[in-house]
DNA sequence: ATTTACTTTCAGGAAATTTTGAAACTATTG
DNA sequence: CAATAGTTTCAAAATTTCCTGAAAGTAAAT
């Protein structure tokens, strides 16, 4: 296979792999497009790589920015940005982590706490409380074990983690 | 906070958190209100419960079962059919590993494989498979730690994990 | 063999999400 | 300070995804 068709399909697969983890497919696709990037890349070459309008461009990649994806670069002389992917992986992915245990998973474990007060007088709102309960418990167990991911650095993860795992 | 209300949030709240997973918001609630059920529910009483057409019902409940969620019952003397969800979390969570590691992780991995052996002439192209070979060396360690974590019991998770992990 | 009770399918409609593009905005240059 | 180069915003349009409902399918009961 010859680049331009690797990078198509990398591109292709790497925006439909995002779309189904909810992510947009325009925002893993420029994501994609920087990461393969060997140098900073302009909003104006992101639009023409991907045949997306500036608006769309722009949105995106401020939500990477946001997302501690991508950063933006200045070039000297230049008078337009620049934008370069975070490129070491293990540092993509804590990210990430980051990003949905804030927005997503510690959202949730706020609202399973409320839920596990209701009121348990009848049978169906005791079972309603012991489900609410183990969802909780399970999550809280979740949500540490990713805190202690985060905090971990590349080399256990892909060193000691592994052994001891297996 | 009593239990129509409780639960009412609950299934909300599960419904959005599936839905910015890339789950079909119903299919999330779906399985939401049967976890907390106490008993079995008849594709009528979830048509009642979250104000859904019979189709709609049908189709994610089927999706349930094959994610191996959501089990048929059959009630003596009955005709119709009845649905209970699985309720151990773990096994849960196990079944959702299972099901999105079959259907995007692995089918990314084999993309990612094939890329790896695009043509590295250039530098475009050098720094194209450099890429494309840290991201799948990451993604197999992600492959291989969730075969582990799936063929882990319960209390491994619970338990040993976040002892080893701390 | 017909009726009754229920389930499944899927084309078309509805809803949610994403994208566009043009106007407004900001900042640099001459 | 006017012109130029670029960025940001957001209402409306386009697209994608999801849901409905009615018709077709299945199978138990009479």
């Amino acid at each position: 296979m010859n680049l331009p068709e690797g990078k198509d399909k990398f591109l292709q697969s790497w925006g439909a792999f995002g779309s189904s983890w909810g992510v947009n497919r325009t925002m893993a696709q420029i994501h994609a497009l920087l990461m393969i990037a060997p140098q900073a890349l302009s909003a104006d070459d992101i639009m023409d790589e991907l045949k997306i309008s500036r608006g769309n461009a722009n949105m995106n990649l401020r939500a990477l920015i946001d997302w501690g994806l991508v950063f933006k670069e200045l070039k000297a002389g230049e008078r337009k940005e620049f934008f370069v992917a975070e490129k070491d992986m293990w540092t993509v992915v804590k990210n990430i982590i980051i990003q949905r245990k804030k927005k997503e998973l510690e959202p949730m474990l706020k609202v399973l706490d409320e839920l596990s007060s209701v009121e348990n007088n009848t049978p169906e709102a005791e079972e309603f409380v012991r489900m609410i309960k183990e969802i909780k418990l399970f999550s809280s167990k979740a949500d540490s074990t990713l805190d202690t991911l985060v905090k971990a650095d590349s080399n256990w993860f892909v060193g000691t983690f592994m052994k001891m795992i297996k």
